[in-house]
DNA sequence: GCCGTTTTCGGCCCGACTGTTTTCAGTCG
């Protein structure tokens, strides 16, 4: 089995996870997690690149050192660093890191002085009293360390978007009503679109005499069932279900550099800041600074400007090159949802859609959409009462009947057509023909190996008829992985064929990754980003797309669907 | 452990809150 980029990401984390318990240099620690980092965003194979002979101490926060470190993990599918601190160090401790208000420091304390090695043992000695008698500890702190063994066990990673939004907009509307508020937004990875939060960072600007008033309101919002922290700037609240809230009162003059310094993401502060640095100036949540003098702070743009950088869109801010570009002025003119002119995959419910297709149309049409593609199921999802070739033809005469009487939206003849285990497609050439335009996707027989599934969307595409790979991956986010096709081949295979790959908008998939979004801009191969929508609120989840396709660095011009139906029916013309 | 128009050493972003202290370390974002 090759070793995938996941298995050093894996390996390093964990190495870094162990080397802070264990008390080593923060900055090495830091070096683990960056080099992680990396080889998670790269769009290739590490293996492949080591056969290819690449150097990987070119790639950034990999020196000479991590590089042989990989090469090691590539050949042996192992790291021997990693078993020699696994084998000295017990995993629990890296668990107990976990609890609030327990970091590497007391972890290594409490087995230093009391021997205790595991969530157990901390338990134990935490309800014996054991801990309070420790110097800089206390009956707080051991009270705190039960709850938090307590937490750790319900405690859910990550949220999607979808299931956040509601209560940031809560949030939002709650605390722009109190008396003295200028503004309010939330920052963080919501704002930068993430897949997925952690938390919500929300920020307030208000006068200086009503900063109680806001703190007040906002740890007495009914959402609110734990106050973890609580000062003149910043609270910390957890919210029912569990999400985690952080509020930041800042004065108005303040709130471009700390809505700057709360969008992050971390790697990109902390990126500016050297940047700061490097031209005596220092940057934090309330302004930047030349000495004591105040020089930037009010907006973002002035923080970029200060810096000799444009402005930076906050979906690119993750330190994936976007500093440099600011500085060339070679930023990307991000793709807007205002630049859509359509949806090219929706659902109806003659299969598994909630609305019929005059619905669907219509509420495309309120939407500002020139066209909507009609992409119900093929035969072979039969759970979706998948459409066989006599069921299509009603429907194509139907959206005849429509197109006919209709103004202001066209409806594309498509279909969301499968790929079949052997690669052919789930309909008749001839009847698929008869079609605008075809998504293809693959439903059934997911969990074939790597290879098979490439070769599977490669014959695919073979076919004159395949226009769009829907769901290119398959996964669902915190719940199946993606499968493990080849991307660099489909895509390959997508620019020499004439074929284009959609970004799916339901928010629990999101697939295409922003990472495969920048592989296929740099590769020629244009995007298509869709809804999927099986109703009309689900159209909607295009701005979901939208937030990954920018993510991905996409223009207008990367986007299929930017563009009006003449115009791509021209581009689906394969040679 | 990485990195360098200050390059092989000595930096590595910066501040708020808590619980413990009685001026601060640890944790967190």
């Amino acid at each position: 089995m090759p070793v995938k980029n996941r298995n050093i990401v894996e390996i390093f984390n964990e190495v870094a996870d162990l080397l802070e318990v264990e008390g080593a240099n923060p900055f090495r620690v830091r070096a683990y997690r960056n080099a992680a980092r990396t080889v998670d965003e790269l769009s290739g194979n590490v293996a492949d690149m080591l056969e290819k002979d690449e150097d990987l101490s070119k790639l950034p926060g990999i020196g000479e050192d991590l590089a042989e470190k990989i090469s090691e993990i590539v050949k042996t599918g192992e790291l021997s660093q990693l078993k020699e601190l696994q084998s000295r160090i017990p995993s629990e401790r890296v668990k107990m890191t976990a609890i609030e208000g327990l970091g590497p420091k007391r972890v290594h304390f409490l087995h230093r002085e009391l021997g205790i090695e595991s969530l157990e043992d901390l338990k134990a000695a935490a309800e014996k009293e054991k801990i309070r008698h420790l110097s800089g500890f206390g009956p707080k702190m051991e009270k705190k360390i039960l709850e938090g063994i307590e937490k750790l066990a319900g405690k859910k990673e990550r949220y999607l978007l979808k299931d956040v939004e509601e209560i940031a907009e809560a949030f939002r509307e709650h605390l722009n009503k109190v008396r003295g508020v200028k503004k309010v937004m939330v920052a963080g990875s919501y704002r930068r679109c993430r897949e997925t939060v952690g938390d919500l960072d929300i920020l307030a600007a208000c006068g200086k005499d009503s900063k109680g008033e806001v703190m007040e309101a906002f740890v007495d919002h009914e959402d609110v069932v734990e106050v973890v922290s609580r000062g003149e700037t910043r609270s910390t609240v957890i919210a029912r279900g569990g999400l985690q809230l952080d509020l930041r009162v800042v004065a108005q003059e303040s709130y471009g550099a700390a809505m700057h310094y709360f969008t992050g993401s971390k790697a990109h502060n902390i990126a500016v800041r050297r940047l700061g640095g490097e031209k005596n100036l220092k940057i934090n949540e309330y302004g930047v600074f030349k000495g004591d003098e105040r020089v930037a702070g009010k907006t973002e743009e002035e923080v970029y400007h200060k810096l000799g950088l444009a402005y930076i869109e906050p979906e690119l801010r993750e330190n994936r090159g976007e500093i440099e570009a600011a500085q060339k002025g070679g930023l990307p003119q991000l793709v807007t949802l205002e630049d859509l002119r359509g949806d090219l995959h929706s659902h109806t419910r003659l299969t598994d859609g909630r609305n019929t297709l005059e619905e669907m149309a219509e509420a495309a049409r309120a939407r500002g959409y020139d066209y909507l593609a009609v992409t119900d199921h093929s035969q072979k999802v039969t759970v979706a009462h998948g459409l066989d070739v006599k069921r299509l033809r009603t429907q194509l005469e139907e959206i005849d009947r429509f197109n006919d009487s209709s103004k202001g939206i066209r409806v594309l003849k498509s279909i969301e057509v499968d790929i079949l285990e052997d690669g052919t497609l789930d309909l008749p050439e001839e009847v698929l023909r008869e079609l605008d335009l075809t998504v293809c996707s693959v439903h059934y027989h997911q969990n074939m190996s790597g290879s098979r599934m490439t070769e599977r969307i490669l014959r695919a595409m073979d076919n004159p008829c395949f226009h769009i790979l829907g769901h290119p991956t398959g996964r669902l986010i915190g719940r199946r992985d993606a499968y493990e096709v080849d991307m660099e081949k489909v895509l390959e295979a997508a620019a020499k064929q004439g074929c284009f790959l959609e970004l799916n908008s339901q928010p629990d998939r999101l697939d295409l990754s922003d990472v495969h979004c920048m592989q296929a801009k740099e590769m020629g191969v244009k995007i298509a980003i869709s809804t999927d929508a099986h109703s009309i609120a689900e159209l909607d989840f295009m701005r979901f797309g939208m937030g990954q396709a920018r993510r991905g660095w996409l223009e207008a011009k990367d986007v299929l669907n930017t563009r009006p139906w003449n115009e791509i029916r021209k581009m689906l013309r394969r040679g």
